[in-house]
RNA sequence: GGGGUGUUAGCUCAGCUGGUUCAGAGCACCUGCCUUACAAGCAGGGGGUCACUGGUUCGAAUCCAGUACGCCCCA
């Protein structure tokens, strides 16, 4: 035999990428004679790499779409990446620092052509990868969230939301990254839980050697300290309230006020007010128009306003303070306590709550219509457990900060003037001419005006993605955002539910008053068989190319989806690729033995029962697997596939139809083969593309445009039920018998006689052929009599005899009836007692009486062929 | 602290509107096989009081309440 034993990836997968790139298949333009079928790509990180996350979400963006596009849809899934401000920004800055040059050096046009520099060498990288995975991406749309057109969208987008009211600037409180030096939004703060210290500090009363005793998590900022609060109610302190108490170590004087917001119970229930390093603190001081003191620089170090451990950072003044205040009789005591640690999600920095001027976009219009689309399931959540979730966040929404401290992005169009106002303009020239319609000063100029420093957020660009995609913001009427808008999958992780989804939802409503996509799919997160996320710092996590070459793509593919329900995470283990790998071998080699059969076109065919089994039975598979589709349902359509293949196929319907060793088969049979094989790579395509589109080929000569790719999917089609019922049986039987071979040591090559216990033979019909050939059979017979000195068993109404050369073990046999014979008399009995239950019979549906009655006759005609054996034996 | 969600074989998970042919699947495991498509395989097999307690019902893995533990989101 010529074909190689074992499929090889490798080949196949380059080669059929390029065919299906050559041809055009991946390409969509509108349709109006199909439907469209449309999914934008989460975008990932320009600079980024693949990970595991990448390899699911992208296989089952990619089974959906080659689905949709066997289905004859105009199947269309736009490819692209964002810019990833503060991640790449990061990336640049360290680049440049092995360069040895600081980003302070550096002017803004400077860093930006480095930064363009690093994006257009390692800014394709990602997408390259996809296609290793079989990514069936439209690459001729491939889009970027920083290029000309997708910035314009960006600039007009903030512009109009300005005019509307909608965008604001304002000083509020902002997580500030110290290290990363930029705000960052509240999502993309990670909250870690740790042990921290709650030190006691004792603070004197003005005038008065009394002391009160105040806890606090941040001994560092008592510079900063405007107030100490305390609970009106409280008997220890409401008689202090409007006195003075001297900072520690400062001897600076605050007063002390009443708040019903401080808790009594927790610390000693005095509390530290801190405007300018705590949100509630802040709030505090507003109700109580208290002053600001902000001590900290925007790298976490003291600044002159602390007056002490001016220049050390927040952590070294911490520890130095500790160690100050203990001899000067200050500290009273060091509580630990678990506490919530807000850290950054990009650099890992501690967080640090900072009064900051930043751009706003105001949430509350905008999630309204957001927040109804999802509840009233106009767009769908997979799983809908998300909903809640969806909804709490939603309903208790913040508004959202914008502006990024950083060069990488879309600088903010607003133009500062010398007094400080300013104008939103989307071009400097019109921020020009708004100005000195503002001013009425005619000669102002550009170098008059100033533009804002900061940058947009990178999601302030993505969440018009599924939009500026089509150019849905540049031409609002054109042919692409008309036939592909609202778009019908998005599939994502659930950590980016309200960064993106949501607000792309927002977008959609705002800008085309139309959801942005029907069905969001939520993967899960992958991790390693440990639980654990995966992470580079773990090294627990695979690269996906590796596992490539090593598995193959559809192997890893398979892999990846064999136990990821839609919201589960998946335990990822390298054995689920080799699983994948193993199938591929399977389809593999029922391709090769179909292949291998020569054909005689005078045979006539032996194999109608079988034929006409697996065509019912693929029809009944195929409407779970449609169902399971419908569903979201990923992993269990592919398993539904895998057993349809693995079973039924290969284990049953070949074993069936095998010709013996080097005889031919008949053309009907040989037929009805190929077009089962044809089926099954049709279905199995979306999850391995590259081997299905390989044995489509070599099953025959094709055109050069008939791929399978772009083949029709299946339809579905009629079941013959009691078909399927009498195969089950007749399998029932076949396992019947293997089984006594292997209890009773007897080889396969040894063919045995059957005689078959029935009162209805014809019920074998065209089905004879089957057990003798699966069974390794000599002779079949049947009468109503009993068979002695033989091993049997009981399916239905039935029972088969397999004689036995020599003696049986008539105890042993005896045994075994027996213990089968009390296990179907206590099921009679407990079905019986049911039905001698007046309540049952009377409440009990007809259909489900009829199926208890059924039961009683099985068992009762069980309990009479098991008793006749065991008579025959004594 | 508030809200959500889950607890089914060793592991990962299905079990829709309650009806014992629903206690399932895949993997793992055990036994026997190098049987000429495939040892990346074939055949057969064992394994769960469906977290716990109580309730509703003729009947509960499936509905309700509480308990324990886990996870997620928000404070």
């Amino acid at each position: 035999m010529s074909i190689a034993k074992t499929y090889n990836p490798k080949e196949t997968e380059e080669k059929w990428y390029k065919t299906w790139m050559e041809q055009g298949f991946f390409r969509s333009k509108p349709n109006p004679r199909k439907q469209p079928y449309t999914i934008v790509i989460p975008p990932p990180n320009v600079t980024g790499v693949l990970h595991m996350g990448h390899m699911l979400n992208n296989t089952i963006q990619d089974v959906l779409i080659r689905r949709a596009r066997m289905q004859g849809k105009e199947a269309c899934w736009v490819p692209g990446t964002d810019h990833a401000s503060i991640a790449t920004e990061a990336k640049v800055v360290a680049m440049l620092r092995e360069k040895g040059i600081q980003k302070t050096d550096l002017s803004r046009e400077e860093f930006l052509e480095y930064a363009w520099e690093w994006k257009n060498k390692y800014g394709g990288i990602i997408l390259e990868q996809l296609k290793k995975l079989g990514a069936s991406c439209d690459w001729d749309r491939t889009r970027f969230t920083m290029e000309p057109d997708l910035t314009k969208a960006v600039i007009d987008v903030f512009v109009d939301l300005y005019r509307k009211g909608k965008i604001y600037r304002g000083v509020r409180m902002v997580n500030w990254d110290p290290v990363g030096l930029t705000a960052i939004s509240d999502e993309e703060v990670i909250a870690k839980e740790t042990t921290a210290k709650m030190y006691h500090l004792r603070y004197k009363l003005e005038g008065s050697e009394e002391f009160i005793v105040v806890a606090t998590s941040r001994p560092e900022t008592i510079m900063a300290d405007v107030a100490v609060a305390v609970n009106p109610n409280d008997d220890r302190y409401k008689h202090l309230i409007g006195k003075n108490v001297l900072i520690p170590l400062l001897n600076r004087a605050i007063p002390i006020i009443g708040d019903e917001y401080v808790a009594m119970d927790f610390g000693t229930g005095c509390l530290k007010v801190t405007p300018a390093h705590d949100l509630n603190d802040y709030e505090l001081g507003v109700k109580h128009n208290l002053p600001v003191i902000d001590i900290l620089n925007d790298n976490g170090t003291l600044n002159e306003k602390a007056v002490l451990y001016v220049g050390q950072d927040r952590f070294a003044a911490r520890k130095q303070i500790v160690k100050d205040l203990e001899p000067a009789g200050l500290l009273a005591d060091v509580k630990e306590y678990a506490s919530v640690l807000q850290t950054s999600e990009r650099t890992g920095a501690v967080i640090e709550p900072k009064l900051s001027m930043q751009w706003w976009v105001k949430m509350d219009t905008l999630a309204k219509p957001a927040l109804d689309a999802v509840m009233n399931d106009d767009i769908k959540l997979h799983p809908p457990k998300f909903k809640n979730m969806y909804r709490s966040w939603m309903e208790n929404v913040r508004d959202w900060c914008i502006s990024r401290q950083l060069w990488w992005g879309q600088q903010i169009p607003a133009y500062y003037l010398a007094d400080g106002s300013f104008v939103v303009a989307p071009t400097l020239e019109e921020a020009v001419e708004m100005a000195r319609e503002k001013t009425g000063n005619q000669h102002l100029t550009e170098s008059d005006l100033r533009q804002d420093e900061d940058v947009l957020d990178t999601w302030f660009s993505s969440w018009l993605w599924p939009i500026s995609v089509f150019d849905g913001f540049k031409d609002p009427d054109n042919k692409d955002i008309n036939y592909y808008y609202p778009t019908n999958d998005l599939v994502t992780a659930p950590e980016i539910l309200f960064f993106w989804v949501a607000r792309m939802i927002m977008a959609g409503y705002e800008y085309r008053k139309e959801m942005p996509f029907k069905n969001v799919y939520l993967t899960g997160i992958v991790r390693d068989t440990q639980g654990r996320k995966m992470s580079k710092q773990l090294g627990n996590s695979p690269d996906p190319l590796d596992l490539i070459e090593k598995y193959g793509a559809d192997g890893v593919r398979t892999g990846m989806l064999y136990s990821s329900p839609a919201g589960n995470d998946l335990l990822f283990d390298e054995k689920l690729c080799e699983q994948g790998r193993n199938f591929s071998n399977k389809i593999w080699n029922a391709y090769r033995l179909i292949s291998s059969w020569e054909c005689d076109q005078t045979l006539e065919s032996p194999n109608e029962s079988a034929i006409a089994w697996f065509e019912s039975r693929f029809n009944q598979e195929f409407a779970v697997l449609e169902e399971h589709f419908e569903k979201f349902r990923i992993s269990d359509a592919l398993m539904t596939v895998y057993k349809l293949v693995w079973d039924d196929f290969c284990s049953s319907y070949l074993e069936m139809i095998k010709p013996a060793y080097q005889k031919p088969i008949d053309p009907h049979t040989l037929k009805a083969t190929h077009h089962f094989l044809e089926n099954i790579l049709k279905v199995l395509h979306p999850f391995m593309p590259f081997i299905t589109e390989e044995i489509w080929h070599e099953l025959k000569e094709r055109p050069v445009k008939d791929c399978l790719i772009i083949a029709p999917w299946p339809k579905i089609d009629k079941v013959d039920t009691i078909l399927l019922e009498k195969m089950e049986r007749v399998l029932d039987i076949v396992a019947g018998i293997r089984h006594i071979r292997n209890t009773k040591n007897i080889p396969n090559n040894k063919a045995l006689n059957l005689h078959v216990k029935t009162a209805s033979p014809h019920y074998y019909n065209g089905f004879e052929s089957i057990i003798r050939k699966l069974a390794n059979l000599e002779t079949v017979s049947y009468s109503e009599a009993i068979i002695d000195n033989a091993i049997s068993f009981v399916e239905g109404p039935d029972e088969y005899f397999v004689p036995m050369e020599g003696n049986i073990d008539v105890e042993a046999e005896k045994d075994r009836l027996q213990k089968e014979l009390e296990y179907t008399k206590g099921f009679l009995a407990s079905v019986d007692k049911k039905l001698s239950n007046e309540r049952f019979v009377s409440g009990a549906p007809a259909i489900v009486l009829e199926k208890e009655y059924q039961k009683k006759a099985d068992a009762e005609a069980k309990i009479k062929a098991l008793e006749e054996s065991l008579a025959a034996l004594a």
